[in-house]
RNA sequence: GCGAAAGUGGCGGAAUUGGUAGACGCGCAGGUCUCAGAAGCCUGUGGUCAUUAGACCAUGGGGGUUCGAUUCCCCCCUUUCGCACCA
């Protein structure tokens, strides 16, 4: 359809097409009219999308633009669609980066924050992006955190935040605790530096009450990629199995153990104990090697969970032994250093015939192997490794009264024994841990709560809230919060008998804050109390939330547990916050290192070489970042080719969801295609009132545009809804070129384009008289019927190989389809003197022709 | 090691349910305009062979199903991401 237009021979008209001018002066004109500012309390089809609020750090570049560049452009769909939208912004402005600038350079954190918040708003403002504004909030705010606090007394009261003394996750460099979902590799998510455990009593949410509905809630997240839901399910680890008492004689109690598979529970020659688990010290009493025993214990505590699991498999016999349940054999008592604490009991049977980590450790210090699963056709498992499968393939052996059952009838039928004896119960386990929200740093939310000596931890009275954050403390740099050093903020007084107590100076990881912001936006101004259930029972939940995988786990799993307690607070009526997630790709770009990998500016290298020192480079395609010299500032890009052109190379570059490396020559490309646009409105300005009609074969590509675009909207593939926007504005050009008219096209062209070209295409609009904004005006409707070529092309094929086309009318009958190809010599050569053994029609597409000979 | 996703021109990428592989754009080449350049415009652009007509090859590699495979199935290779002693 594409050839039967000439490319464009038309001549641009002088005016020039300048964004400078007619961006700034959108932009303006949208926030007089304050076009996005939605009143939650009026009736419409309503839509709540959302991007995930950012820490302001200050300097934005074009990777973070996409995420903020595809939300406005689908927020601009939603309103021409007539939907009631709403598009909130605001800050995640509580965190470290702060407090280290204060440090750093005796900036307040605040101070700093709220610059950086600026100068963030004005960037989204160049990049023309429409946010509701009066809904703005900042975490950072007494107004939003003591929300936070009110929230967290809540929790304390239904027994979900609770304090503990327990080993956790310490960063040295950060000099606070962290959970165990911002621990990577061992390291800190944030400095990378390695986490060393260290026992201390801290502030805990109680999210494993909700692993199993965390769980099951994922199943009904239809529209949530499914990467982000199996990353959440392997990161919640449901398992299931059994707890089984095993009796310990010289203790004359026993030790719980927890397994998932119980039918193997007469191969169990052995118990390990996490070198932490409480019963090991009454073990070792009598244990002559007491002393080297826990000189080993000690050095495995002090070790992080990285050095731990590098040193290898590391194992100490406490001399005690546990009797087996099943075979009634006394079983050695081991500590292994391989077995966690936070898991579980903190103890394990040892099965090293059917699990890899138990054979290892039994090959180790020579302890006994015992099978007793076989395959169920017989064959003799190695003997170099476990056996460990446990579906229908396998059977039980030399196992009691399960001897002979395949794997997943032998557990089931085990369990039932174990809890006929009384020695434990089936069980589901969950790899969750409890959510460390303590921090010891000063910039965020202060923990509402007060020890007194003579009553203890007491909650502060709701009615005293907000804890204020003191703005004058002195930040030094030095181990400890500043909070801790306030005796003004420190001292105070018990709420229940009045006398002298201290304050908590531990505050909130940021990610409590950001666990329920979304339901904050629909009351946001509201003083009186967290939102309004009602609003917020009817714009929740999320109708499309987007931001980066990078939260997969962390701040959407907080985020559904958070919901959750909302709920069963009764203040909502939904379990789930976001019914639909997008996760768009990062921009990339290329940087140059040398050799000894010191990256270089590209401003210095030419021919792969680094010009100042003469070193050859390399070229590395990756994340922007200023140490890689490789960051696109939108600035100096709007400047030269306007934000509208910014917005359409950013959404052709990719699909949205694929990492996708900027490249500045690809630029020019989307300004070509927005001056093309530019100049053919000047030029239909210029065609005689009334004009000419429009040619059938234009009209129909419109049409066809409108309906694919449209399409391409609701499945996120924005590259492709671009492309076909040049397609269209190729045609019209020819169509202009031809002296014919296309008005219409052109009109519907503007609106199609606006998502992506908002200021540009607001201009033409107004140029071509229309009243109001395109934004508020109303998306193309294709008509079908308009969009049926007249004339189709069918495909020939002999032997699956394409010969040539024939041209019928539309709709094709097989008839005329058949007596084309029979007129045509191309396709006639090719099975002249042939037999022809099949003819394949697919109607309106192809014919098949299959030969012999 | 386990799990997931992906692999198409020089580059980014396109291809409803299996039905013309390479849309759209970048880059490149030639042309036009210009004193010259930039910008714009026009034409061409997967590879090999051929003067042309055209033929053959080609969607990471190998097999299979099918009239027909980028698309479905099996094996292998590569890359990226997630998890990693969770009993």
């Amino acid at each position: 359809m594409v050839k039967a237009f000439p490319r464009h021979r038309y001549t641009p008209a002088p005016m020039p097409y300048e964004p400078k001018l007619i961006e700034e002066k959108w932009q303006r004109a949208w926030s007089d009219a304050k076009v996005a500012e939605v009143d939650v309390a009026a009736p419409g089809d309503k839509f709540y999308m959302l991007n995930m609020f950012p820490y302001p750090s200050g300097d934005l570049h074009v990777g973070h633009g996409r995420n903020y560049i595809l939300g406005d452009a689908l927020y601009r769909y939603f309103r021409m669609q007539g939907r009631a939208a709403l598009n909130p912004m605001g800050w995640d402005a509580f965190g470290l980066p702060a407090e280290n600038a204060a440090i750093k350079r005796g900036i307040h954190p605040r101070q700093w924050t709220l610059s950086n918040i600026e100068r963030e708003k004005k960037q989204f403002l160049r990049w023309g992006i429409l946010y509701d504004w009066s809904k703005e909030l900042a975490s950072c705010e007494p107004e939003y955190y003591r929300w936070n606090q009110w929230l967290f007394l809540q929790l304390y009261r239904r027994g979900l935040a609770y304090r503990a003394k327990a080993p956790v996750n310490w960063c040295p460099s950060d000099q606070t605790v962290l959970a165990n979902e911002q621990v990577i590799d061992g390291r800190c998510e944030r400095c990378s530096t390695i986490v060393v455990q260290r026992d201390l009593e801290q502030w805990f949410l109680k999210i494993t009450d909700y692993a199993d509905r965390l769980d099951e809630g994922l199943d009904t997240l239809e529209h949530w990629p499914e990467k982000v839901k199996l990353m959440q399910r392997n990161w919640i680890g449901r398992s299931v199995g059994a707890d089984v008492e095993f009796a310990v004689p010289s203790l004359s109690k026993s030790i719980r153990i927890f397994t998932t598979r119980p039918d193997t529970i007469y191969g169990a020659t052995f118990m390990v104990l996490a070198p932490e688990h409480p019963d090991v010290a009454a073990l070792i009493a009598d244990n002559a090697d007491r002393d080297e025993i826990e000189t080993w214990i000690a050095g495995v505590r002090n070790q992080s969970n990285l050095e731990r699991q590098e040193a290898g498999k590391e194992g100490r016999f406490t001399g005690a032994t546990a009797t087996n349940p099943f075979t009634n054999e006394q079983i050695p008592i081991w500590l292994g250093n391989f077995v966690l604490m936070q898991y579980g009991t903190g103890a394990i049977m040892a099965v090293p015939g059917h699990d890899q980590r138990d054979f290892e450790f039994a090959q180790q210090y020579g302890l006994p192997v015992r099978v007793v699963v076989k395959p169920a056709n017989g064959e003799v498992p190695s003997a170099e490794e476990s056996y460990s499968v446990k579906d229908d393939s396998a059977v039980a052996v030399d196992s009691g009264v399960i001897s002979g059952m395949l794997i997943p009838k032998a557990i089931e039928r085990i369990i039932e024994e174990i809890e006929r004896l009384g020695i434990g119960r089936k069980m589901v386990r969950y790899r969750l841990r409890d959510w460390l929200i303590s921090r010891q740093r000063y910039w965020g939310t202060p923990i509402p709560m007060i020890y007194c000596e003579r009553d203890g931890i007491v909650p502060v009275p709701e009615e005293e809230l907000p804890v204020e954050l003191p703005l004058d403390v002195p930040f030094t740099g030095r181990e400890g919060n500043p909070l801790a050093k306030d005796e003004r903020f420190v001292n105070t007084k018990c709420p229940v008998c009045g006398g002298a107590a201290k304050r908590e100076t531990d505050t909130m990881d940021t990610f409590v804050d950001s666990s329920w912001y979304y339901a904050r936006f629909i009351s946001a101004n509201d003083s009186t109390k967290i939102f309004d259930p009602s609003l917020v029972n009817r714009w929740l939940p999320v109708d499309q939330y987007i931001g980066g995988i990078e939260h997969a786990i962390l701040h959407l799993l907080y985020a559904r547990f958070i919901c959750r307690t909302l709920h069963d607070m009764g203040l909502t009526n939904y379990e789930e916050p976001f019914t639909r997630l997008f996760n768009q790709g990062m921009i990339t770009k290329e940087g140059f290192r040398t050799a000894s990998g010191n990256w270089v500016s590209p401003s210095e290298v030419e021919n792969g070489v680094h010009k100042p020192t003469g070193t050859p480079v390399v070229s590395e395609i990756g994340k922007m970042s200023k140490s890689r010299y490789n960051v696109v500032p939108p600035d100096e890009l709007i400047d030269r080719y306007g934000a509208d052109t910014e917005r359409v190379y950013t959404l052709f570059i990719a699909p949205p969801e694929k990492e996708a490396a900027w490249s500045d020559e690809g630029v020019v490309g989307a300004s070509r295609f927005l001056n093309r646009v530019w100049h053919m409105g000047e030029q239909i300005l210029a065609l005689p009132a009334g004009g000419g009609s429009e040619s059938a074969a234009l009209i129909r590509k419109t049409h066809q545009t409108i309906d694919a675009v449209t399409r391409r909207f609701d499945r996120f593939e924005f590259n492709t809804a671009i492309s076909g926007l040049m397609e269209l504005s190729n045609a019209i050009g020819d169509a202009l070129s031809a002296g014919a008219d296309a008005r219409e096209s052109y009109a519907a062209l503007l609106k199609l384009l606006h998502p992506f070209a908002p200021h540009i295409t607001e201009e033409l609009w107004t140029m071509f008289g229309n009243e109001g904004f395109i934004l508020t005006s109303s998306w193309p409707q294709a008509d079908t019927a308009l969009m049926i070529e007249d004339v189709v092309t069918i495909v020939v094929q002999v032997n699956g190989k394409l010969r040539g086309q024939v041209e019928v009318p539309n709709p094709p009958e097989k008839d005329v389809v058949l007596a084309a190809i029979r007129a045509n010599q191309k396709v006639q050569q090719w099975i002249s003197g042939k037999e022809v053994v099949k003819e394949v029609y697919v109607p309106g597409k192809l014919v098949n022709i299959v030969v012999k000979g």
